[in-house]
DNA sequence: CATGAATGAGTTTTCATTCAT
DNA sequence: AATGAATGAAAACTCATTCAT
């Protein structure tokens, strides 16, 4: 799943080929409809960029709407399980707390397309992912290590305890989400781009501050 | 919501039916547009939730286009000038940047419409925004009086250096806007309505908290 | 009619007024279908370079097409009795009939109006011309001073006898009319413009030449 | 008319079909336009009288104006080249200049729809040919025939040296395409068909007079 | 597996015309 | 005589989806 085999000499070539079909055409579909949205994206746009037709869409998605919703679950499939590649058992829950909040603004920032179609997927009330089988996977891995963390800061005294960790992981989420979802109309107000890579650093720091000042406020000082 | 008569009294009836007719479609098409964005939105479906007709529409707005524009516009027309409702000057900073906080937090709670607007033009690359005449009005009133309260607590040694006012209200925006935004795919994966009546005080103070926590960190303890 | 009387002081204002308002009227409705055709011209359009509104119209002219039919017989009007300005029974029949010509080409040049609503007239096989009023003044005038000078020129062995004054009018029509009727895909074609101001005298002659040439060739000569 | 088989013979069914729907609807739009202007005609007019459907226009053709310019292109391409059907080298000047002006004669005669829409197109004043890919080989076989046999002429001193190939071919177009495109308001006023068939040689052999008479004009006499 | 052609049902847009005042 | 608002019918155009090969 993750390494990719050179399979054995004699494998199903065939089964390979429509693996990479499908696999393109996920990848030009997560393009479209995260730049056009649901409704705005076009099947006939999709097949055109493809290597494929029109009718292979339909072959291995079914439906525009099967198609969209494949492309959603791939790309929350891309996130998930992110928190398990950091090891933050050896650090001080500030430390641990702070290297999670910029793991995940590091991950939003490469994955744009994710964000949008998180934004498109909200828009549309969430109707595709609530009946998607991928839901129930996706809670845990995104609280788990922060409430390990948030636990463990507690009971060291360290952090404030009137806040859960669905709560802190709202707060690094909107962060991280708004720089892109609402990149463009903050951009042609304020005329500042928030994804300016000369600005990428100043706004990492200042969600790990944000996070950490919040949680360490006040705490063992009264 | 307030009523505001147009138009001097006596004013040709006619001239107000076409107000209100001209508002009326307003209304129906921020609602739906907001709840299917822009190509989801269904031009017929706005007429027939009308007391007029299609025809209307494009009478007054000339495309779907138009109207969406007139409806982007007419709701970032409702939040501009939104902080001048608010007389800070009486509060020292920290108590006016948590009252300014908390208006955001209230006003972003009472337009969902609004905040969902702003996703859709996101999605659309800002480029009816861009183009709109209303846009030159919008920074001011969204960051002089926050930027105020922040060079008060700064020369008051109160405030930290390192962020401008843009930064802040770009926090203030992203916890605001989040709980709205993404209201139905946190609620979808965590189980949790962002927006539920019995956490909304929690989540309001909690956003001052972390604005001001986050602003006073470590300044005039050094 | 003719001489614009300022009229009897207390005379019905109103009535020339209404008077005017109709000429406006059909002056910018020949501008209109002359240039975009009856089905391509806009009621909306004509309304808007007047300076009366769209009732105006309906009210004066019933109808679409009750407007493009008074702007066709205006045009027709305009050329009626063309013929009878000109005094040519003092010249000898060969004169007589290139001055013929050359006043039908100096006039057609000068009412491209009138040739294009021709060419879309024809567009629509004639039919609003067919059963207008003014139909049976049209054919004399445009053909009884030519057969006059035509008979003439007969009867003194000087013109050939197997052409009628119709066919001779036929030919001084297509050669005017098409200098503007075909103007602009034959510059196009040929990079050439009839309608140019230093081509227009070569034209002119040419037409005379073409004419003459015709009626007198070998004529008196066997 | 004359069917030219598509493609080589085996070419897949499927691609001979579109090749005969894409004729199909050219033919039908092409009655459609000639008989009732770009404006005036009706996209769903013209899928009904197909075997195909309204869809199907918009598949090989894109929109309306689409439509009409291949319409257009394939009209102008049906005469170009009209000329080279014609070996005048072995016939004396003034043959070949008669057998020119009949050959365009004929043809102009068999193809009213061309000549109604190359009126339609100087309605809109040539704008669809003015940029179409075809304009820049439709000069030269229209004149160099004739300007052949015009160099011809004057070479032998049998034509008179003061009008171009330019000048002549406008002089046999507007006797050709005043009878087609002039023939309903010239029936209408004179009670004249000018198509009808009964007079067919007449204006024929007039046309050639009417040229040569011209050419050939006291040249060498003086 | 693959492909271009085809389609039906909808969606936006237009336009001549009329109404209320 | 004049005006802006309103309208219904029709027109252009679009799109997801399926068919024939």
């Amino acid at each position: 799943m993750s390494a990719q085999p050179t399979g054995p000499i004699g494998a199903p070539e065939r089964q390979r080929d429509a693996e990479r079909t499908r696999a393109e055409i996920l990848d030009i579909a997560t393009a479209e409809f995260a730049d056009r949205g649901y409704a705005g994206a076009r099947v006939d746009e999709i097949a055109a960029r493809t290597r494929t037709t029109k009718r292979m869409i339909y072959y291995y998605f079914g439906s525009k709407e099967g198609l969209y919703v494949a492309v959603l679950e791939r790309a929350y499939q891309g996130i998930r399980g992110l928190e398990q590649q950091l090891d933050v058992d050896h650090l001080d829950p500030a430390r641990a707390m702070r290297a999670l909040a910029e793991l995940t603004f590091d991950h939003h920032e490469s994955h744009p397309a994710f964000i949008r179609l998180v934004s498109i997927e909200n828009i549309h009330h969430a109707e595709h992912l609530r009946t998607s089988p991928i839901l129930p996977g996706l809670a845990a891995p995104a609280v788990d290590v922060l409430g390990g963390i948030l636990a463990r800061g507690r009971r060291a005294g360290l952090f404030r305890e009137d806040v859960d960790a669905l709560d802190v992981h709202m707060v690094i989420s909107a962060f991280c989400i708004f720089r892109t979802a609402n990149r463009h109309t903050f951009q042609a107000i304020f005329d500042r781009d928030l994804l300016d890579p000369d600005r990428r650093d100043h706004y990492r720091r200042m969600l790990g501050d944000l996070v950490l000042e919040y949680l360490t406020a006040h705490v063992g000082r009264a």
